[in-house]
Formats: C-alpha cells, structure tokens, sequence
RNA sequence: GACUGCGUAGCUCAGUCGGUAGAGCAACUGACUUUUAAUCAGUGGGUCGAGGGUUCGAAUCCCUCCGCGGUCACCA
C-alpha cells in the first residue's frame, strides 16, 4: 500500500540532500556569521529615482529569506522584515565558485548577497551580486509562492509559515505592537505609571466572569487566573504608590471562542486618583485619536464598510437618551420594572419577566442603539441595576458615574468613577457571593482585605478598562481577533494514539489516586439511549458498577458510609462521592468515552451485548469473536476525580 | 452549547450520473538566459480526515466519530 517515495522528487528530501551536499562542498547549511550592512525598504526608497538599467558602484550587503527563483538562479526574490530587493545572479559579475553554490540554494533559504546597486531594464532595483551565502538552509518547502497559506488553522497554528508568506499577517501584528507601545508611552507621558500586579489570584474578583482555577502544590491552594486587575490596581491607589497607575497585561476567562473572543486576552487597566469619568473620558478619546493619528498619519479610517472619524471630542449621550432618541421610549419615566417591561415588549423586544430596572434599559440599548454607534461615542450613566463597581450618580441614585466607548459597534472602553465607600462594597460583594452561592459561577467572591483597604480610604478615583485586542482590531481593520493575536488559543492537537494499553493505564492509576482530594471524586454510570428494554440497562448497569468496584485495588480510593434510620436499622455502604446517571447517543459514544478513560487511566468498567446471552463461557466467547468496533455498548462506568470525569463525559446529558 | 458548511498531492484547488485519482505551484531531469506567479519539454509524488455500512464496484450514497470554519447564545 504504501510506496516509499522516490528521494530526490520529494522537496523535503531533496533539500536535505542539498543541505548534505553543501556540508561536502565544504559549507556549511547553519553558519554563525553573517554580515549585511543594508535593509531592502532602505534600498528601494534611496535608489527610487535610479534610472531603468543604470548602474551604479555603490557596494551594499543585504540578508534575507528566498521567496522567489527565476531564470536558474539569475533573479531571486529576497525579502527581509523592511521589505524585498532582487538579487542578480550572472557570470559577469560572479566568480565560477560562486555560481556553483546556487545548486544547494532553494525557496525559502535564508541568504546573504553582496554587490552593486543597479536597476534592470524592465525597472527591478537589483543587486548585481558579487557573493552570496546560505546563511540557513531550510529543509521543508513553502506554501504556493502565489495563493500563499489559506488554511485557516494552519495560519494560526504555524503562524511562523503565515508570517513568511502574508504581508498583512505581518502588517498587523507589527501594528499591534506599535499601538501597545503608543498607548504605553501617551499614560506615561500624562504622569501614570506602569505597574505589575498578581496574575494568580487566591480570590476570584474585579469582573463576573468564568475563571481558569490552577493548584500552587506547596502552597496546597487553588489559584484563579486573573479576569481582571482592578482590586489589586485599586490597593495601589490606596497606598499612594502612585495617583495614576496603569496595568497592560493578559486576562483569562474560561468562556467560549469566537471572532471577537479569545481566553486569554490583553487589556490596558488603569485608576487615576482626584479624577471623576468625565475627565476619564477626555484621556481615553485623547489617547484613542492620537493612537489613530500615530498609526495611520489620519484622523479617519476604513473599518469595515464604514469610514470612521475619531476626532476629538466624541459624542457623549445618556444611555437612557440614546435609547429615547432610537426607540421613542423613555425609560425615566418609568418608575418600575413592570412598566419599562411593558414599553420594551410593546417595542417589540422578548425578555426575560424577572430583569430588573436597569437590565431592561440595557436589553433596549444593546438592541436598538449599539449597534449604530459607528463613530467614537461615549455612552454615559448607566443604570445602578448593572454597574455594581461604580459610584452612583451624584445627581440621580438611579444612576452610575459610568460611560462606555462604542466604535464600530463594539464597545472598547469601560471606565468609573470609582466606588469608594467600603460599606456599600462589602454589601455589593455580598450580594455577589449569594449569586455564586445559588450556582452562579461567574459571581465575584468576596475579597475582605479589598473591603479593609477602602476602610483605609482611597480618594476619589476615576478608572478605566480598554480591551486592547479589539482596538488593534478597528485599527488594522481586522475581521477576527485571532488576526491579532500571535498565537490565538487553539484547540491542542490531539497526540498520535497508540493502542492503549489497560494494564499500564492501572499501574498508572495508583499514583495518581493518591494525590486526588477526596471530595473531588464522583461515579458516573452512561448508558446508551439507543436501548429501549430498561430491564437491559438496568441489568448493565448493575454489571458495570459492581464490576467497577469489584476492580479497585485499593478500597481507600472509595468512601462508603452506612446511614441511621429513626428504628436505628442501618443501611449500609451508601456511597459518600455522588453517583451521576447520563445517557449517550449510541454505542459509538460510550465506546469513544471508554478509550478516553483508557487514555486519562480513569478507572472504568462497561458493558456490552455480548455479555447479555447465555452463561458466562458463552459470553465470553461471544466477546472475544467481535472487534471493540463492532460492540454494541449497553454502559459504561466511571469512577475518579470530577473534573477528569467531567471532561470525558461533558458530551453526554442527564439521564431522566 | 445549538445550527450550518468544509476536509482530495508539501501548497492552492478541480473531480459530472457511483465505474482506473486530475491541474497549477513546489520538487526532480533537461532547455533557455534580463526575469517579475519567468517560459518550454519531460519525470516523480495520493491511507481522497478516520471507522463502519450499502454496492459487483465508493473521493462520490448512508451512519458514527475526529478536526476546522461560519452564524447564534454568554462574555471584552
């Protein structure tokens, strides 16, 4: 079937073979020198008024990666990080030595060229070679020169291969670092300092949302990701280390991906002592337009279909007027939730009967305004009801002291007047903790010493949050946040699977076991859905879950607990980890679940049609007769720790 | 998570009604030598994502699984 391939017509082996034949030659594939006293751009902007086929004797070394080969050698496309110049290739200028080295040379080579600035006849400024050197052999070959890497995973998960090949791969990931470095340079200019603050936090706080939670082992404790700074940032301000800090750094939230999504993300976060959100407001349209100006030389730029202006000032509007001024409705006349419900439904809007004052507000907005906030425009005093980190308006306590920046639809700002009355924080954290305690598993928890550090005083401050990676998404005009992202979150791949093998898996197990907290341990009983006899299922359920602790070693790894009736009858060894009931597909599931526990060394028992008929000789006849394949699995048992069991099983939903 | 589309050579893509797997680039051999996706002649290269099913016969039809994209939902 499989033919091996003929040497020297693979690309791969035929670079290795001229990377061999280079080292005979004498040469070597990876040398340590290199010498290049020009960039390409450089070249191309100084000798812009050369004439088609002049000459001149100005000698200049460059270095570069091949991207193109033409006429056996005699033009090759170089490109370096400025740019690409031509590099000519002829005896007339080229010693035989020289010549002979363009036989090892290949696309994707890095080199050096040594000559004389000229430009072809057809207009290609070029230079006519002396010397040149691989510097790097490259032994696997480039996408098509002309239609490049399209594959979309691929380019982000071999981003180094879609850097070689788009430019505006290139382009917009040099931009982003321009404008992270413009951003840091205008705060610190206007006398903010940067600061680095805990990525692992022991208290989950700062924004609702879904955190990544890791162990430190010697400490013994869990540890969240961060999903936000704010509390830490905040703790500054209160010691005085500075009136104005400012953090760029990465966040995590463990939610999904999307186009505008990724876990870990970049966000510049900063608090400024002895300012309120309107003068927070000025700084960031200040520090937006100048961004602008710094990137594109202008103050209007192309995002999407739409031509967007970011000079200063935006406009500011309510978000209660914007909504009047979309729908009609105002929604300060309305006192209650039942009649602003009413209004929205009337308008046309589906919610949620049990939504509060504000969220109706913010349903309205989301529905009928965000999405036309194309130019800069800052959404102020939000309801009380949905900023319970802000301070409340000094005019109206239905309100916050809040506004939001919206560009292209998106928001990218958030900004405070920070709430500062520890008393009012404590009962907002608390509120917060009676969410999470009813199953809300994005809720805050309650962080004391932040409580204790407001007791100490922080002055009144104004703060901020920019999403980073959407900026740099409006400002290079990028469609999917993975564009600007280096090296977006992906999916791992999976490893090779060898045939997995039970024993060693069990061997395996024992050590694990030992290290897992007893109270992170579940059963979990999958059967399939297919079957329609629940006699069947219970009777493979029964086998599976005794055959399950039948097979444990170690009785330890399990924990039963004999229960006391009022008579004080005993009913015995009910187990204290909690057994979960889920139904599967079809047997196809159950038997991918079942390789998964192998692969995990989850400790498993299934069960399956064959074990049904007949007596045990039968039974395992029948067994040994069928492929794994061609099993039709009745259940599968599990036993270990949650989270594993969790991500083997997630697919599979609630038996009912 | 739900819906939907895609997966064929190293890369970019064809493949009709189920009937021997195709092209361009890249690679190899040679020609040519001021090219610009160079050109010309020839050569090699395939587990058609994986497994199962239907069939005399499957890249093609059916089922399951895997991977990826898009849309929606939550979030920035």
């Amino acid at each position: 079937m499989s033919v091996e391939k003929t040497p020297l017509t693979d690309p791969e082996e035929a670079k290795l073979a001229k990377r061999d034949a280079m080292k005979e030659a004498g040469l070597s594939p990876y040398p340590h020198h290199f010498k290049r006293n020009a960039m390409a751009a450089d070249l191309q902007k100084k000798y812009k008024e050369l004439q088609n086929g002049a000459e001149t004797e100005d000698t200049v070394s460059v270095a570069g990666r091949v991207m193109a080969v033409r006429n056996s050698g005699m033009f090759i496309d170089l490109m370096d990080t400025s740019g690409r110049i031509q590099v000519f290739c002829h005896a007339d200028s080229m010693s035989e030595d020289e010549l002979a080295k363009l036989k090892f040379l290949d696309i994707g080579d890095i080199i050096d060229a040594t000559g004389t600035i000229r430009r072809t006849p057809r207009g290609e400024l070029s230079i006519r070679a002396v010397s040149f050197n691989i510097l790097t052999k490259s032994t696997l070959p480039l996408p098509d020169k002309y239609h490049g890497l399209t594959d979309i995973e691929q380019r982000y998960r071999q981003r180094y291969i879609d850097l070689i090949m788009n430019e505006d791969s290139r382009d917009t990931l040099r931009k982003r670092s321009q404008i992270i470095s413009f951003i840091r340079k205008f705060m610190e200019d206007r006398g903010a300092i940067e600061v680095e603050t805990p990525v692992l936090h022991p208290i989950m706080g700062g924004a609702s949302a879904r955190p990544f939670v890791t162990h430190h082992n010697a400490l013994s404790s869990d540890f969240f990701l961060r999903v936000a700074p704010e509390l830490y940032l905040k703790r500054l301000i209160v010691g005085g280390m500075a009136d104005k800090v400012f953090e760029i750094g990465r966040l995590f939230r463990n939610e999904g991906i999307s186009i505008k999504h990724n876990p870990e993300y970049t966000s510049i976060e900063g608090y400024e002592a002895y300012m309120d959100y309107n003068d927070i407001m000025k700084v960031i349209e200040e520090c937006v337009y100048q961004a602008v100006l710094h990137i594109h030389g202008k103050d209007t730029i192309t995002i999407g279909e739409n031509e967007v202006c970011f000079k200063t000032p935006w406009k500011r509007i309510s978000m209660v007027d914007a909504v009047t001024e979309k729908s009609g409705i105002d929604f300060m006349a309305f006192n209650t939730a039942e009649q602003a419900y009413q209004a929205a439904a009337d308008y046309g809007l589906k919610l949620d009967p049990k939504l509060n004052w504000g969220q109706i507000v913010e349903e309205m907005f989301d529905a009928c305004v965000e999405p036309t906030l194309i130019q800069p425009t800052h959404i102020t005093d939000h309801p009380h009801d949905i900023s319970p980190l802000a301070k409340i308006h000094r005019n109206n306590p239905r309100l916050v002291e809040r506004f939001e920046s919206f560009c292209n639809g998106w928001e990218i700002c958030n900004a405070y007047t920070e709430l500062n009355d520890p008393d009012i924080q404590l009962a907002n954290f608390e509120g917060q903790v009676a969410q999470k305690e009813s199953g809300d598993d994005e809720a805050q928890m309650l962080d004391d010493d932040f409580v204790t550090a407001l007791r100490y005083g922080l002055p009144p401050t104004g703060g901020y949050g920019i999403g980073i990676d959407r900026l740099v998404m409006l400002l290079t005009n990028s469609h999917n946040i993975r564009d600007v992202i280096c090296f977006p979150t992906l999916k791992p791949k999976a490893q090779s699977s060898s045939a997995p093998r039970i024993a060693a898996a069990d061997n395996d197990n024992n050590e694990v076991w030992q290290s897992i907290d007893e109270n992170q341990k579940r059963f979990v009983v999958v059967v399939n859905g297919k079957e329609e006899s629940q006699g069947r299922i219970l009777n493979a359920v029964g086998h599976a879950v005794a055959g399950l602790v039948g097979q444990a070693e170690t009785p330890e790894d399990f924990c039963f607990v004999d229960y006391q009736d009022a008579d004080g009858n005993i009913h015995p060894s009910i187990s204290h980890y909690p057994v979960i009931a889920l139904k599967a597909k079809n047997s196809s599931q159950l038997k991918t679940a079942r390789e998964k526990a192998i692969a995990e060394g989850v400790l498993f028992t299934d069960f399956t049609d064959t074990m049904t008929i007949g007596k045990t000789k039968e039974q395992v006849e029948a067994t040994k007769e069928k492929k794994t394949a061609e099993l039709d699995f009745l259940a599968l048992c599990l036993f270990g720790e949650r989270d594993k069991l969790n991500e083997i099983t997630k697919k599979f939903s609630l038996y009912k």
